[in-house]
DNA sequence: CTGAAAGCGCTTACAG
DNA sequence: CTGAAAGCGCTTACAG
């Protein structure tokens, strides 16, 4: 058997109470006995079960995060890398474990996070997406459990969330690119059912809107359409009389399709083609050409949602329940100015 | 106040037992009563709170992987986006969570371990890397508690392992290369406590001299001596008369920084310098030039690690206690056949 | 097939 | 400053 608080109060000579007020550090005990205690503690080399001190103190020391992949899907894309990798930095410093979960359909989501809060397995979550009428925030809401989103809830502007100036990035993504002469900006887009898909794309329209050009619905890719089957996208695209001279292109990821496809159809980047990704993916740079890109910070908006979620947590009013992360435009050799033909 | 155990059986007009039993699915429960009950339950929107139902257990439904990074540097080695990966695609599926620790040293690691067996918080943990005399393994075998290392433990051939077969693969890369013509052929090291380092070494020494080639130690090159000066540690090898025509690199990413100095110093791959890396990051293909390299199978690591824990969590005597999963050399444009000068 | 009772290992008012 | 007691929400022999 592992030895308990009864175990350390008794060769302590104290009551178990005491010995639990010594673990909290509670003020109100002797010194003399608190050191007491702690030798006994460390002669009997006792650990405290957590899963008592979790069932009674109904605090977990923990934080869930829900990836909405697949199991399998989920650090396919270095997104979710990073943004662990923010997070966990954030909750070790503060003592606090992270438990990772993964839906890959809303209903699953819901299904995950139910657990975790009816479960009572951890104080508080990080959701990194939203959709439109999203089921497992508007549960979140309603049970008043901890949570943070990474991105965006247009429904629901009160809850915690960190997120990019996506409509800003867009903007001066196509501003660049606007300033580098080119007139016909196409885009290529997300999952439409995202939010940044969303405020992305308005970024885009707004900067063109203002320089007097009026985007073309031809001019439009859908990552869907790219993921089917992207040289037929892209074929569609340069075979109008108007075709775009650069793409502003919603990921990196999506780029590298694109550029292939570019590539087999006998187009090269960025003379026929400028384009210019998003989120500065590790093989933008060293991608021939290099890739030019927005680097969003994914590791700050971890640390700022892990950051944001403890302090709502231990039920501090956090100053401010939207918290923006600057980005960063990284213009590359895909990004060139338009050749004057 | 949350719906508990207790709610259900008096609205069911059961006993909490019974309760109890309905929800692990027990025999010997009517069919009549099992409705009753479920039926209730689902009224109630009753979920068990699994911090009780832990502690009594004395199980967790949960897997520990102990990161052996400080945390903000986990993650950024694509090795443990894949190995996690392969974890919780297994883990998911046996309905198991997982929890992630990190630790910057053993002290760290030893501290993080301690708290999650005596603290009860997991089943079973999975170990990234064996130090000479790990005192965390050592740890974990002296409370029996089940646990699976990712790699290979020389003075410990009992503990449940997955790993490479890392001579192997060295062996085959380094025969490949003395294929393509290269007699000089150097190696480029990883930490050296790491018994991945030393097996990877033994597999090129015994692939040379297997060729009657000494290899000399000027050949070699650690990654000490590149993180602190990559330019230099190149310039000495090649300022060498007899300097290597090829190279073993442990690992891409050490690769990617000995090209950098290469070419800062004039010399270009693959024509002065054959090189062949480890891990196949998704870097090394889109590199220039792409980088050769072994795949190993890193997600399949992570997969049939969880495998083997979950099995001796369940208490089922595996099969084998050593999984090895196969290696795959890529050749790429970085190796070829040495010039004839 | 079902219930009463004890217990998992802690914490926390309450009382002194 | 310290202790006795109750309780967190479950499970599991034991008995019938």
């Amino acid at each position: 058997m592992n030895v308990t608080i009864i175990d350390v109060a008794k060769k302590a000579g104290v009551s178990p109470s005491t010995v639990s007020r010594v673990i909290s550090g509670s003020t109100r005990i002797s010194a003399a006995t608190t050191k007491k205690v702690k030798i006994v503690m460390e002669d009997l080399g006792y650990h405290p079960n957590l899963m008592a001190k979790n069932l009674v103190s109904r605090t977990t020391m923990t934080i869930g995060l829900l990836l909405p992949r697949n199991a399998d899907e989920a650090f396919l894309d270095i997104f979710f890398s990073e943004v662990t990798r923010g997070i966990l930095s954030k909750a070790t410093r503060a003592g606090y474990d992270l438990l990772l979960k993964t839906g890959k359909s809303e209903q699953e989501e819901l299904e995950a996070v139910t657990r975790l809060v009816k479960g009572r397995r951890v104080d508080g979550i990080i959701l990194l997406q939203s959709r439109l009428d999203d089921t497992v925030i508007r549960y979140l809401q309603q049970e008043s459990f901890p949570f943070v989103l990474i991105g965006r809830d247009r429904e629901r502007p009160d809850i915690l969330t960190v997120d990019n100036d996506n409509v800003q990035a867009a903007y001066d993504v196509t501003r660049h690119l606007l300033e580098l002469g080119h007139r016909r900006i196409g885009y290529a887009s997300g999952p439409l059912e995202l939010v940044v898909s969303a405020d992305r794309h308005e970024g885009y329209r707004r900067a063109l809107e203002e320089a007097g050009i009026e985007p073309q619905p031809g001019w439009f890719v859908s990552t869907e359409l790219v993921r089917a089957d992207s040289t037929s996208a892209v074929r569609a695209l340069m075979d109008r009389p108007d075709r775009p001279t650069a793409l502003v292109v919603m990921d990196d990821l999506l780029a590298f399709s694109l550029l292939n496809s570019l590539s087999e159809l006998g187009y090269s980047v960025p003379e026929d083609m400028a384009v210019f990704g998003f989120n500065d993916n590790p093989m933008s740079p060293v991608s021939s050409p290099p890739i030019s890109s927005v680097d969003i910070g994914v590791y700050h908006l971890g640390l700022e949602a892990a950051g944001l979620l403890l302090r709502s947590v231990k039920g501090e009013q956090p100053e401010q329940r939207r918290v923006i992360v600057p980005h960063r435009l990284i213009p590359r050799e895909s990004s060139q100015p338009i050749k004057v033909t």
